[in-house]
DNA sequence: GGATGTGAATGTCTTCACAGCT
DNA sequence: AGCTGTGAAGACATTCACATCC
């Protein structure tokens, strides 16, 4: 037998994928709360809306975590997405723009619990820079750069004007950010190894109204 | 030739289709606003993050509304969408819990002007009763059926705690609303011909957790 | 027996490439 | 010539179904 070579080429994985497995982890601490000790694919499924076979196949693409004839380790099985997720880590988010979806942020909560910690929050109003806000100051945005390097931020969350979104995305880029949550509706483009999600919730609402439109008596 | 009869199947439009579409009519309407008349499936495609091929199949879905060797009208072709994405209506829209996330929603503003009319605030706190909000007052959650049956409310929004969330919206379902978008970290099992959307904030980080974790010195 | 893990089949979405108008 | 509209090809995602192991 010849000795064989592994090139790694760790295959792309879908958004579908991922969004799933964030499903699927969510309805794991469910369960792990209510002291459930294992889990089958079906009832995974459940949880969210997937199905057993799409259960299984997401979960393969990372390793196989089951036994077969008993199903999965709840515990086990949510460590695993959480290291898969990279969510074992601790990341270190800017927060520009110290307005309502700023506190709306706070408010939905369970952030540090996830490993998402708040370390800069930025805003242009004078009035605003130097107020306490979620356990920090509110810092004048001039000091943008500086403070995404000392801080070692890799996370900016711009809740800033469309204006002004692009030339602070590119200043938090440069300053070493590489992931990027825009509540800004607005396509921003970036240099490869950065990564963006956009959350727009006009267009959500938007499509809403189009799947209402042609509903059983819309059309 | 024969007589011929159509059944018309409308066929099912994607997600990422309507996604995208609501993509194309933020970039009409800021070229719209410049005065530009006409565009190409090509500068269309440049705003988003679509290709030119993808834009001219999106709209096939639909019709044809381009001229050959031209492009598109600008504003022809804006309103198509609009009228597409059922944007010409007034959608009566409720919003359950006045807490931050309702703010932020009338902070990034914009709703009246796409036909988004926010009728009904509604919070449980006895505190936020009675107050105003945005035009109108606080209503207590306890008149929700018959406020969204007086006022004609299409779509709830749903920014509750989740253990709230799924009464609420059944409530507001058997009241007459038949959208919702949900801010709740959970799946939400609606009867036939409800439409949800989630909003899930937590979630977005973590499939930007998961994008650097792999990143260039990720792994 | 029971549930996983996975090739194969099916279904859906995207890209290609070119005929057909302007 | 230029750009749309669209079948056909290709890439990708989901579902099926069953061998495999506990």
């Amino acid at each position: 037998m010849e000795p064989e070579q592994w090139l790694v080429v760790s295959k792309r994985v879908s958004d579908s994928v991922v969004h799933r497995l964030s499903l699927y982890l969510r309805v794991l601490e469910s369960w792990e709360a209510d002291g459930q000790r294992v889990v089958s694919s079906q009832e995974l499924a459940g949880g969210g809306g997937a199905t057993a076979a799409q259960v299984r196949k997401d979960l393969s693409v990372f390793g196989s975590f089951g036994k077969r004839g008993l199903g999965y380790s709840v515990p086990e099985l949510a460590d695993r997405i959480r290291s898969i997720l990279g969510l074992e880590r601790e990341w270190r988010v800017a927060l520009v723009g110290a307005g309502r979806i700023g506190s709306a942020l706070l408010e939905h909560g369970g952030f540090g619990d996830r490993g998402f910690s708040i370390v800069a929050v930025f805003d242009v109003d004078p009035d605003k820079v130097g107020r306490p806000w979620g356990g920090s100051l509110v810092r004048d945005v001039r000091e943008l750069e500086e403070a995404i390097r000392d801080e070692g931020v890799q996370i900016v969350i711009l809740a800033v004007p469309v204006e002004a979104v692009h030339s602070v995305m590119d200043r938090a880029i440069r300053a070493g950010a590489r992931g990027v949550l825009n509540f800004a509706p607005t396509t921003l483009n970036v240099p490869e190894g950065v990564v963006v999600r956009d959350v727009n919730l006009m267009m959500e609402l938007e499509a809403l109204s189009f799947a209402l439109s042609r509903g059983p008596d819309g059309e």
